[in-house]
DNA sequence: CTGAAAGCGCTTACAG
DNA sequence: CTGAAAGCGCTTACAG
């Protein structure tokens, strides 16, 4: 049987209400004797708090709920410890749920799970969420915020690195190198993909380059997808020198299968990644790749789901780097 | 204001007792007539159950938390998808938390996030619990059980590989292969690497050879083991023809390395490892390992923690499977 | 500085 | 089939 505060008052001779304000050390409400006292029991019983109740009584709750996609989540690490690191500054803490990759059931549960709970907060990585389950996260009240998030509801704030800027600055990046056959690989048809398309178009078009839309090969951000957009791309002829997989997973598969064609990279094919990721680092050739601020991500996300000026917050779009492996060459 | 059954009962003109049974489906104890009745105006009123009170009255839970060191989690997410597979089939919830590496006060504050909200049992995944929170943890009376934990505290149960057998096998696999000056790199001093070193002496020992101490360098299963013990052991002159790595990022920072240095892999030196993770099969070389069965630990784990039958659980050592990749050869 | 009391939202014997 | 009542463990005005 688990000591109470009852438990705690009756050893001590004191009521529950003292014992209560000693254990939150509502400073000024008690004696300093009564506090050894209740301590000294509380220690002795072995007694631990009751979330529950505490929560119930004072309808509120110190936890943030993290509700994060379970497939793609190559770079969910790093959003993690980002979000770890506020919330420990804050005393705050975050319980995670996995939801299945697209799995509506699954993500519904997550979700149920953390609103049941009236958790303060929920922030939401990489998933894509149905239009019954937005209504249902929005019904909730619960604020929420959405990181790297593949579409980008109306009346949702959310976080995530510029995908426009991802597909223009790599595209650039590859052109500047005297590149001009560049393909795309493996974004999907999310906004994150979508918007990725247009930069890569519009670096083309910048340059002076036209868009063959053949050099498109979309996809799911798998290692698999990397794989089969080489062979349809390179088995037959070469016709791109350059390839930009949407992940580093991707990016991987792409070298791999071109490896196993006899292509080396980059001798015979540059590829970039649009991830950037340690993977990225390990890997050999090491490959060139935008570096999204995946911990920053976490960071602000976090900071902004619980700072309390609830003036409308507004969504961000990061800024990023390029980091230059040996992956691709100046042709 | 978030609605409750009180208002569903005003709304219904039912009383909360009714009301609280046909939200929990009490079959029997209420007409069908009412059940549409509540049932409508639960939806009306966007009614959301309040779990802290539904498990303060029934003083139970139905979700489990993890937790896990954030570090060393190369593996954590094959874990991760076995624990949510039981949990899922079971009905049960699961709550992630994360406890920095080795870092005894984070680790403290996930087991009172668990503990204090009563959930009905703990996982630890990879997590080294100093005294302190062992105590802790036992005393909270939760049912718990440690998956590939470094120590095996008396007294609890875990599910781990077979670090022994990991250790004697890679060596034997090696000799097999016709190495005889085998290093042992990146394990730590703790059972997993002790057994790791038993194993791997005891293969030494069955096949007529020396044991080596300048062979074993021990370390904390970092890629920058890997990293340093090659520059260790193969600087000057290559003493040893093969590399036992104790993590594939220790693997991989000595291919890594050993190609830095001039030395080709497997040609000039043989490279294994004792995770097996996916990263094993997309680095190029692939590499040998030892395949542990981190999926499979996870659901065990998740489903010796929750059977009911709690005639006391006996701790498991998994067995495993060695997946010949690219990065050994035969001299 | 302390206590009695109300109440958070819910469940469940008990009585009808 | 339904309701009144007690109670889960805690907090917090209110009164002293």
């Amino acid at each position: 049987m688990k000591a109470t505060i009852k438990d705690i008052a009756k050893r001590t001779n004191l009521s529950v209400a003292t014992v209560s304000r000693i254990l939150n050390n509502k400073t000024g409400f008690y004696s300093e004797k009564s506090a050894v006292k209740v301590h000294q029991a509380a220690k002795d019983l072995g007694y631990q708090k009751n979330t529950n109740a505490v929560e119930l009584v004072t309808q509120s709750s110190k936890v943030v709920a993290v509700i994060i996609s379970s497939a793609k989540t190559n770079f969910a690490d790093q959003i993690i410890d980002g979000i770890q690191e506020v919330a420990l500054s804050k005393g705050l803490n975050v319980i995670f749920l996995y939801a299945g990759e697209d799995d509506a059931d699954i993500q519904y549960k997550a979700l149920v799970t953390a609103i049941e709970r009236s958790v303060m907060g929920i922030v939401m990585v990489a998933v894509e969420l149905n239009g019954h389950n937005l209504d249902y996260l929005q019904q909730s009240q619960i604020p929420y915020i959405m990181l790297s998030t593949p579409h980008s509801p109306k009346g949702s704030v959310y976080i995530t690195t510029d995908n426009y800027q991802l597909g223009y600055r790599a595209t650039e990046f590859l052109i500047e190198k005297g590149h001009e056959k560049i393909a795309l690989v493996g974004n999907d048809l999310s906004d994150i993909g979508t918007d990725r398309l247009r930069g890569y178009k519009d670096a083309l078009e910048q340059h002076n380059l036209s868009f063959n839309p053949d050099f498109i090969v979309t996809g799911n951000f798998t290692y698999e997808d990397g794989v089969l957009a080489v062979n349809q791309l390179c088995q037959a002829k070469p016709q791109v020198t350059a390839l930009i997989g949407g992940s580093d997973m991707t990016a991987i598969g792409m070298i791999n299968q071109a490896r196993d064609l006899g292509l080396a990279v980059p001798d015979n094919l540059s590829v970039m990644s649009l991830d950037g990721t340690k993977l990225t680092k390990i890997y050999r050739p090491s490959i060139t790749s935008t570096v999204q601020p995946f911990n920053e991500i976490g960071k602000r996300g976090m900071q902004q789901l619980i700072s309390e000026k609830s003036g409308p917050h507004q969504s961000q779009l990061m800024t990023f780097n390029i980091y230059e492996g040996e992956s691709t060459r100046k042709i």
